[in-house]
DNA sequence: TTAGTTTATCGTGAATATACGATGATTGAT
DNA sequence: ATCAATCATCGTATATTCACGATAAACTAA
């Protein structure tokens, strides 16, 4: 963003999208989603018990995930549970699948070959 | 990365689909990728005629892309001519695919239900 | 009320990302 | 050899990311 001079008008899709690949920009983030992913649910702690890294930073890691919708936070006194998002994430999954299956399945593509 | 003191041993796919979701974390790359993904192949000008940014701003991303794997660039002098990567496109398909797919296709999932 | 547990947020410093204009490099055409 | 065209890279400024420790916030238990 910073010096925007320019200030593009994106589709909704595309900047939906680039949120999430953002929010997945990261090993550890990658992580926790297939943690998330695999075990339906946990809590915070879990996830600094496995993970080596101090537990603000993890918390942090959440909060971009949680920004982004890929996950949900549950509040259950002391602790926080955290989930896939349920709405978001089969959103995300169809994002990313749309872009990906738009070609790419032919092996042998004339690719570049366009005219000019 | 930073003040990597505690340094992680991630899985190599991880590294990976992180590497190529921070690439995908910006409307103009999702922007390009699509438009590669839908004519096989284009210029650098095409792009810097059809996206309201600097040309150096758009060669800047489509290094990111490149430097990501996601796309390749041919020499055609003087101009370079730019698809996907090949060899990494179906990887990064893959890759996707496989975090989505683990669980979600479930409506009624027993979320946020885990012991204790 | 006090103490303990769990998690989020604040403050910080270093690294990276994002945008721009200016300049450089490469090749074809004159 | 020179000029124009195309694209990459450099230099810059600002914003964001990423990590940490310290502290705050919220709730339970004693």
């Amino acid at each position: 963003m910073s010096r925007t001079l320019a200030k593009i008008a994106y589709n909704a899709d595309e900047k939906k999208l680039a949120a999430f690949a953002k929010a997945m920009g990261h090993p550890v983030r990658i992580q926790i989603l297939k943690i998330l992913n695999t075990q339906a649910c946990c809590y915070t702690g879990d996830l600094t018990d496995s993970i080596p890294l101090a537990q603000s930073t993890i918390s942090q890691h959440l909060k971009m995930l949680k920004d982004a919708g890929l996950i949900q936070g549950e509040i259950m006194p002391p602790k926080v549970k955290y989930c896939l998002n349920q709405e978001n994430w089969p959103v995300a999954r169809r994002l990313f699948s749309e872009l990906f299956q738009l070609s790419g399945s032919q092996e042998g593509q004339t690719l570049c070959s366009s005219d000019e």
